[in-house]
DNA sequence: CCATGTCATGACAACGTTGTCAATATCCAT
DNA sequence: ATGGATATTGACAACGTTGTCATGACATGG
C-alpha cells in the first residue's frame, strides 16, 4: 500500500531513475523536474524503502551497537548518543547486547554484520579492547570504531574514541588526598576492562606523586557490581588501621560501599568519604550524593558515530578525527576531610 | 564477498530454488538434495540476506520497540526482554525512543514502519494508551502489540499485555496499613502514564477499604522523576501534621523521597517510612533497600513480543493470548511501624 | 496400457531501488 | 554554421531472494 518510486513517477510524468535522482540529491535535474516530483512525493507520501535500497546499493543503512555492560545508565546513554546521530544520518540503529566472553563473538559479528546488511558497528568496551576480535572484523571487512579507555590515542590504524580514564582517576585520588586522606582504599572494576588498570594507575600515580605509600590491603579486587561494592567495602572496614576514604571504580562500586558503610552505622562522609565514577544519575540521587567523574558518554558514543559514518565515505574521512575526552571531577556531598581521631 | 544464494546452488549442483526450498524448511526436497545443499551452505558459511529476503517476500524480519520513559531501569528490561524472544525467532530489533507529545508521532510511526519494513511495534506505556496512536497505527496496516497498565483485559480488539498496577499499589498502600501507619502520603506519577491513576487508585481504595479518610494535603502531584519525589517529600515534611509513610509512584520518586528525608534529617525507616514502586535495582541498592512492587519488565516484553509474533501468521494467533501481570510486593527496609509519638 | 495424481526440480519473473550507459538538448568557442 | 563539451533525462540491468508455474519422473488405479 505505501507509495513506491513507481508511483512518483507516474505521478510527476518522469522517469523512475530521475526520481531517484531528486530522492538522493544528486546533480543534474532541472528545478522544474525537481519540484514536480517533490510535489508528487509529498502528495503520496512516499518514504524510500531501505530493504530495496540497501539491496541495490552497496551501501547500508544501518549501524550496529555492541556492547556488554551491566550498567543501565551507561547503555541508555551510549544507545542515546549513537541514536541521535543516526536519525540525523538517515541510518538504523540496530543494538546488540551480547557476552564479551562467548567462545565464537567473532563469527557471531560478522554474521550480524552480514546479514543485516550493517554499515559498520561500534563497540563499547570491553569488545573494543579485544585486539583479536577487531582483527577478526576488520578482515572480514566489516567497518568499525571502537570506545575505549586509554590515555593516548593508540594510533593503530582502526579508529577509535578513547577516554581517559587514567587522569581523571588522578584527579579523584588528588582532591582526596587534598582532604587529608591518606589511607584510601581502592576498589578495582572488571579485569576484562581495559579502564580497571586506567584507573588504578591513576590512583597509584596519585599516591606516589603525593608521597604517599600504596598499602595492599586498602586494594580489592572485583568487578563493577554493586555487590562487589559492598562485599569490597566490609572487607576494608573491617580492617584493623581502617581507610579514612575509599575509591570505587565507578558508581555502582561506590553505590555498594555506601550501603556497607551504613550497615555498619557510620556517617558518611565524616567517618569515612567515598568516591564512585561515571556520574551516572544515581550519584547524585543517592545520600549524601557521590563524588565521582563526568563521562560525557552519550557524547563520546556520538563522536563515535559520526566516526563510524565518516569512515564509510572516503571523502569525508579526513573531516573527522580519532578524539579523546577526559572525565571531569564532580565534587559532592560524599568526601569530606577525614575525622581525627 | 558474503556468500549468496547462487554460489550455494552452483557448489550443490543445484537451483537457486532448491536451495532456497532448504533453506526456508520447505517440503518436497529429496534427503540427498537436501545434504547436499546444506553441505554447501555449511562449507561456504552462507547467511541469507535479510534486506533481499525482505525486499521479495511480503514477511518482514524486524520489530520495532518503541517507548518515552526515563527509566533506564525500565528499558533495558524491556529491550532485554523483547531482543530474547527476537533472537529466538529469527526476528531483528529496532529500538525507537521517543517524545510520547510529539505531535506527529502517528506519522513518525507508521514511516519507522514502512521505511523499514517493520513486521510490526511494540508499543511501551505511554504510547500504548494513547487511542488515536492505535487507531492511526492500525488503519495504516501497521501489527502492534501493547503493553499497559490496567486492572482487566480491555478486550478491545488490540492485542495487549496488561500489568494490573492498581492491585499491587493496594498490596503496598495496604502493607504501611498495617505496621499502623494511618497519615501515609502518595506521590503521583506522570498523568500521561495510566500507571499513575491506577496507583492512585489502589492507595485510594485501601485507604477507603480500612476506614481511613483521604487527606488531600497528603496528595502530591508530579511525574516519575526524582527531582518531583524530592520536592514532594519536602512539601510533605513541611507539614504540620506530617505523614508517618510517603508512597512514592516509583522508585525515582521514592529515591528523592529518601534523599528528601535525608536532608531533613530524618532516620529512614523509623521517623518515615517509604515505599516505591518498580522493584529497579535502585531499590536494592540504596540504604535502606526500598519496599517496593516487583514488576516482571523483561518478562511482560517478553509476552508481548511472543503476542506480536504470534499474530503475523494468522495460523499461531490461537496459542498465545493477552495476558495479565500482578506486581508482586517486596519489603525491605525503607519499612517499618510508626515511631510513638 | 492409459489417464491421473504426486513428487522433485528448475526456469523465470518479480520485489523497489540504484548504477551504467546511451540519447538528446543546450551551450560555447571557433 | 560546425564541432565539441556539458547538462538533463531515460532505458535497462542488476542486487539476492522467493512466488508462480511448468516440466519430467514415477507411482497408482482402472
Amino acid at each position: 500500500m505505501a507509495a513506491t518510486m513507481k508511483d512518483v513517477a507516474a505521478r510527476a510524468g518522469v522517469s523512475l531513475k530521475t526520481v531517484s535522482r531528486v530522492i538522493n540529491h544528486e546533480p543534474s535535474v532541472q528545478p522544474a523536474t525537481r519540484d514536480r516530483v517533490l510535489r508528487a512525493v509529498d502528495e503520496l507520501g512516499y518514504r524510500p524503502d531501505l530493504s530495496a535500497r540497501s539491496l541495490r546499493s552497496a551501501r547500508a543503512y544501518a549501524i550496529g551497537l555492541v556492547y556488554d555492560n551491566p550498567n543501565p545508565y551507561y547503555i541508555i546513554a551510549v544507545q542515546e548518543g549513537a541514536l541521535s546521530v543516526c536519525r540525523e544520518m538517515g541510518f538504523g540503529l540496530q543494538i546488540h547486547p551480547c557476552n564479551a566472553r562467548a567462545p565464537r563473538l567473532g563469527q557471531e559479528l560478522v554474521d550480524l554484520a552480514e546479514r543485516a546488511r550493517l554499515a559498520g558497528v561500534v563497540l563499547a568496551p570491553p569488545m573494543s579492547e579485544n585486539p583479536r576480535l577487531i582483527r577478526r572484523l576488520d578482515e572480514a571487512g566489516v567497518n568499525l570504531v571502537r570506545i575505549l579507555s586509554a590515555s593516548a590515542d593508540p594510533d593503530d590504524g582502526w579508529p577509535c574514541v578513547y577516554v581517559d580514564d587514567r587522569d581523571a582517576a588522578y584527579d579523584i585520588t588528588e582532591h582526596l588526598i587534598q582532604l587529608g586522606h591518606t589511607r584510601i582504599g581502592f576498589l578495582w572494576g572488571g579485569k576484562e576492562h581495559r579502564s580497571s588498570p586506567e584507573r588504578f594507575k591513576g590512583y597509584a600515580d596519585a599516591l606516589h606523586d603525593y608521597g604517599i605509600a600504596q598499602d595492599k590491603k586498602l586494594i580489592v579486587e572485583g568487578d563493577y557490581s554493586f555487590d562487589d561494592g559492598f562485599r569490597g567495602a566490609r572487607r576494608l572496614l573491617a580492617l584493623k588501621n581502617r581507610p579514612t576514604a575509599i575509591f570505587g571504580s565507578n558508581d555502582e562500586i561506590a553505590a555498594g560501599v555506601l550501603a556497607a558503610a551504613r550497615a555498619a552505622g557510620m556517617d558518611v562522609p565524616y567517618d569515612l568519604s567515598i568516591a564512585g565514577f561515571e556520574d551516572s544519575p544515581f550519584s547524585k540521587q543517592s545520600w549524601p550524593a557521590l563524588t565521582t567523574a563526568r563521562q560525557a558518554t552519550a557524547e563520546i558514543a556520538q563522536h563515535a558515530t559520526r566516526l563510524l559514518i565518516a569512515q564509510l565515505n572516503e571523502s569525508d574521512a579526513t573531516d573527522i578525527h580519532n578524539e579523546g575526552f577526559s572525565p571531569e571531577l564532580v565534587v559532592r556531598g560524599s568526601t569530606a576531610p577525614p575525622k581525627l581521631r
